[in-house]
DNA sequence: GTGAAAGCGCTAACAA
DNA sequence: TTGTTAGCGCTTTCAC
């Protein structure tokens, strides 16, 4: 068993050695002598594209089975420089969000032979530590769907490590980007419930240090103006099902005039926000509060909730992302690129006729 | 930019070079250059517990900073044969008992030093190749919440990588395990459906091949027919929440017989199953009907549905897998165990007095 | 098309 | 305590 620690070098001169010791994994130089061959012709089947004679394959590819060998990706990385790894940063907070969109990407990344080494941040601090653990594992790249500060993002920049931010930038730095711009499903939502009689809305935003939700709240702020409404309130949430909740109840208590629709910066928020209304306010949403919302997360439209909300497309905002990753890893002088996505309404059933 | 192709190959003769060529990574060289010492001492300084004299390794440190100088995780588990990389096997992306599990299990492994590779397996033939893709990238050992055939286990087996599963077992073959017996629980769950007055019940279960679905489904068939229930249907489902929705329509259209309580195998397709109920079906829960499922992820208390649920320990038992991972990559000897937690009731509100 | 040899960046035995 | 040296397993010129 414990024999991790042997030391059995195979080298050239040492042609009939043992087999193979049971536990040590085979080399390219097992693999050679087996086949008797040079250790370069094994390294040369195993890449694509490489000139290489038909009966050699062969021979090779039968020693390989044989020994259950499989090149030494770690080794590898080592030598061409390209771990083909690429850190995966995501949130893990509760707001499910996050689990569709690193699973997307992962089997994207696993589609384009990359790997996701998952880092999960929850703060500044962690992703301070996460980019220096990355950097030791040679990541060829960054997918953030997480915070990151723009100090941060200069330091991966400075080493020349391709990043890829999903869902938020930097507008007064250069970087490179999958974005969903909903400001016309805004805009068409908000027309939308003037249409039907609305005209005192309530705000649940997330953390003031969130672009994603700073955005949001912007474009909606902007619509509202637009059309005349009334922001009777405006409450900070985390995006938690649980900052819904207590948000409502925020709204509830401080403004004096009861808005007609909530519209929240997230589905997490609005499930709790609508979860809220009907168990604990007994306020009946539709009928009572219209409520609206972002993501089009999977859970959105459960019949319990059936959220009218504003969906991202995360299948193809992922498929971007790791295009746009694969291209500057080939080609690190790649400029940078800001690709935006349409957002979509999912007509649900959260909003109505305002009540009189 | 395209400066990665560059040789310069830092050796100790080549002793005033040019500074640090912009873009290219220091080494342990260019640190112990800049520094005036070897560079095997700057090896030590990063490793823990090496004796080495405080001014050096200030001097060192220094040099390092100046730098930018991480150590290589690549290049040093090329030589200590340890990647400290640890493959995470999850699947059912619609499944939400996945995510939690996920992100617990990595923040798990941060804290001891590991790095998540993460892989999803839909189906066995994805098992297959993430198997071989993770004995690629060198992983220290494999955590795996999903699908895992015997004969895949045996391949790493044999490689000799340590595995532990989660929530899974093979009853003929050791094996290293987390897993939570929710026996007890169920036990509890049906008598108290038998004191509310129900005697009819109908399963929604998960696919055949899958253990944790058959052992749930053997427990509650076990105390069912202890406390003299009638199982007037039983349906197949697939974790997910639409077959949970479909399910119940099975059960309503297939048996004559309306049961008062419905159990099911996993969160996910009782909430489905609920939804169902109250929207489709217009049958009220729990007054007409109950519902009990397994997990207890972080939805299923969700106003909207507060399942009555049996809830598994995920923090702990994620706590135990990565514990039994370290140990046995510490020493690969080490014997193999299983490590059962307890389930707990949830009691939400989803179970009632049976309709009479 | 094939083999020899150099080295990617690091750790660890061994000497000093 | 420090430096020297030999590789980890692989890719990649460079000859042939």
């Amino acid at each position: 068993m414990a024999n991790s620690q042997q030391k059995k070098k195979p080298s050239k001169s040492d042609q009939n050695v043992v087999p193979l010791i049971k536990g040590r994994r085979a080399t390219s130089y097992d693999v050679a002598r087996l086949a008797g061959v040079s250790q370069s012709a094994v390294s040369r089947c195993f890449k694509p594209g490489s000139s290489i004679s038909g009966k050699m394959r062969e021979r090779v590819m039968k020693a390989a089975k044989e020994l259950e060998y499989q090149p030494n990706a770690i080794a590898r990385g080592l030598i061409t420089q390209r771990s083909n790894l690429v850190a995966v940063l995501v949130s893990g907070r509760l707001n499910l969000y996050y689990p569709e969109v690193l699973f997307k990407i992962t089997e994207e990344l696993a589609k384009a032979g990359l790997q996701a080494l998952l880092f999960t941040v929850e703060s500044e601090e962690d992703a301070e530590s996460v980019i220096e653990q990355a950097w030791q594992y040679q990541v060829d790249a960054v997918i953030s769907a997480s915070h990151m500060s723009q100090a941060q993002y200069k330091v991966l920049e400075k080493r020349q490590i391709p990043v890829v931010f999903f869902n938020r930038y930097f507008s007064d730095h250069p970087n490179t980007v999958v974005y969903c711009d909903p400001s016309e499903q805004v805009h068409e939502v908000v027309k939308q419930l003037k249409t039907l009689g609305h005209q005192k809305a309530a705000l649940i935003t997330g953390p003031e240090d969130n672009m994603v939700s700073r955005e949001r709240a912007r474009m909606l702020t902007q619509s509202l103006d637009e059309f005349g409404f009334d922001i009777v309130h405006e409450v900070r949430g985390d995006f938690t099902y649980e900052s819904g909740t207590s948000a409502l109840q925020d709204i509830k208590q401080s403004s004096s005039v009861r808005p007609t629709v909530v519209m929240c910066i997230n589905d997490m928020m609005a499930m709790g926000c609508m979860d809220e209304a009907r168990s604990v306010l007994g306020w009946n949403v539709p009928e009572d509060l219209s409520i609206v919302s972002f993501d089009g997360i999977g859970m959105s439209q459960f019949a319990s909730y059936e959220l009218t909300t504003i969906r991202q497309p995360i299948g193809r905002m992922s498929e971007a992302a790791v295009r746009m990753i694969t291209e500057r890893v080939e080609r690190p002088d790649q400029s940078h690129e800001k690709r935006v996505f349409e957002g979509a309404v999912i007509q649900g059933g959260s909003i109505a006729r305002a009540p009189s």
